[in-house]
DNA sequence: ACATACGGGACAGCCCGTTACT
DNA sequence: AGTAACGGGCTGTCCCGTATGT
């Protein structure tokens, strides 16, 4: 999964601008973008408010505590993402390998051109939120699956094509998922591109590229 | 990497009992764990005090400040759990494989034996803190090259044994040790013990096991 | 004086309603059975919508201000309470000894109706509001004043007839509010109709009954 | 029951002065200071901090929310006061007739010398806290149980000395609880101790006096 | 070494009221 | 008349760290 910044809607200059959707969205993406960098709880509301640009008496309009706007971060921003980022691309590509290799160009591209290495936003939030309530743990989990189901549905229907008939589906599909998400993990922590681009790499020869 | 969850020594009743070595470590072995479960920003330092059993007067006198003891637990609690749990077992082991099975049978066994997957400890951490500030990163990264270089190192030495000639050491130690990671991840956000399991059989798979 | 509480006008499902009266009354019936079980400070301007069944704007249009509702509130119902439960009742009953036991019968039969002993509408006000501002007292102490006067004005006539010659009208009356007003408040606290029936009946034996 | 206000202890000038007896009953004092004259809920925490000279650190140490203060003021403020304006004086007069004369007298003299009516302090709290919490409720029942019990106590040892033989002691001191409470309750809504006056000359009337 | 009291500030959440809009 | 979005500011609580005391 790419990073989870988006261009968002700058905040108007005007004093009140009837206009839900757009503050709602600021919001999202502000919060997104801090949970990724610095983690839900070492993200103030307070700094949120100050970053999207929105007073908080909006904002708890919009989200009445914290924990509504994580699970919306999950739903509308993360979750999003992964449909995206692996989803749709493996769904369209001529084979498993092309769509695989086409993704994690693209990742690698986002990466190179950033400043800093973010992590994944999925794993930055599951590591912290998973225990912490049911609700949250749900999300992240279906999050995970859908990713999971991505690969192993491009890989069925390679298959179907008569390429790769020794790798189990699901198996290879946790494989991937995982080496992708510690490969950024161990990425954030080294402040490198390496050890993910290593991971990528070790996938992709499994398919044999 | 397993639970860094260990037999604490247990808070004596006395009112005041010239031990440091004890409160000292019962005070890392309670952060490690509430760590751990619900990460460094939402475990407070009161919360701590009561689960070491510790006043706060006491735990400031061994750890200055909460980052202090955020480092001293991946000093003296996350590294040497990796020394313990694959350096040790990898170094002694007739063969990689055998010795990468090893380990992954006492993890595990100490996942079934648990009633919670709390994650690696390693991960868990290196998400939250490595942007936070650099000498968390400096720690984290140290940690995580320990690792790939213990499973390096074994498959250098299978491979002066004629064994595994095709695989890259450095590649094979990232991807397993993202393997590791990841799987775990996913396994707590699942609560099941099944994806980090899959991971595990994957990468003896690539062992020939 | 008896419970604020009447067979308010249900909300009606429909989206938009024009029916100012019935909106107007039902916030204030909200806002009066909020106000005398849990007091005015400790409603919020949130809850009283959400028990009215209307919405903030609605509310606001009626009633611009938090405080004028609690006026309204004095002015519209608490204030006709005490005409309805006192003063209609002494002025229309043969002597006060049977006027004031039908008002106690009544009262009491409603407190045993009721889940719950909510106290006096007017006392519970009263001390909340008297010293925060100067309109609220004002209005406090009128509607006081009004009750000590159906009683006065009660034993009174009785005198004209020969009956109560020693009693100072003022004086009985103050006391006679007093004990009622202090009874519910002990009633309250006790959640037992015990103390204001005890007072009751020592104000009626004040009457020789 | 006279007034809560005491001479509390300053506020030392020295930055940090280990007295944690004195500190607390600095915060209870001003609590229960305006408690009285503006409810519970009125009385916001930031004031109280200013009102008492603390920190609100300091405060929180001593008592972790609102309601452990409210609590706390009533079982080491108001109930004690019961006990010295009522319980005591009653125990060691000569008869109750002379002890509760003795009582109004010196609640009067303070009322006089005050600016403000500002309420009966138990009374206060007991309409807006009863129903909001059991825990608040026990202790104000209790202390008005208490109350009661100090007047009908005087009064069995009256009649054993053979005054007031048709008066019922529970009821007779309901009676004068409920007069006492409401009248200062109308003494505060009027800004006046007349109404108070009347009920205690009505009360002692009663008493033959 | 350890315990308690305390400082100051930040935290998430909620308050009442208003403005733009239908 | 009535609705929903929104503005600021305040609420109670809790935070981490330090100073004082034993």
């Amino acid at each position: 999964m790419r990073s989870v910044d988006r261009t968002s809607t700058q905040a108007p200059r005007g004093r009140r601008t009837n206009d839900p959707d757009g503050l709602r969205n600021r919001v999202l993406d502000a919060a997104a973008r801090m949970f990724q960098r610095q983690g839900f709880h070492a993200s103030a509301v307070h700094d949120l408010v100050a970053e999207a640009g929105v007073t908080s008496g909006a904002l708890h309009h919009h989200f009445p505590s914290k924990k509504a706007l994580g699970l919306a971060v999950l739903r509308e921003r993360v979750g999003p993402l992964v449909l995206e980022t692996w989803t749709e691309p493996l769904a369209t590509a001529p084979s498993l390998a092309e769509g695989v290799a086409a993704v994690f160009r693209l990742v690698e591209r986002e990466l190179d051109g950033a400043d800093q290495v973010r992590g994944c936003p999925l794993n930055n939030l599951a590591l912290e939120l998973s225990l912490a309530d049911p609700e949250y743990r749900a999300e992240i989990d279906g999050i995970f699956a859908a990713w999971r189901a991505a690969l192993a549905q491009a890989l069925i229907a390679d298959q179907a094509a008569g390429r790769h008939a020794g790798l189990d589906p699901e198996a290879f599909a946790t494989l991937a998922v995982a080496a992708y998400s510690g490969g950024m993990a161990m990425s954030k922590a080294a402040q490198s591109t390496a050890p993910l681009k290593t991971c990528a790499a070790q996938i992709l020869a499994m398919l044999g590229a």
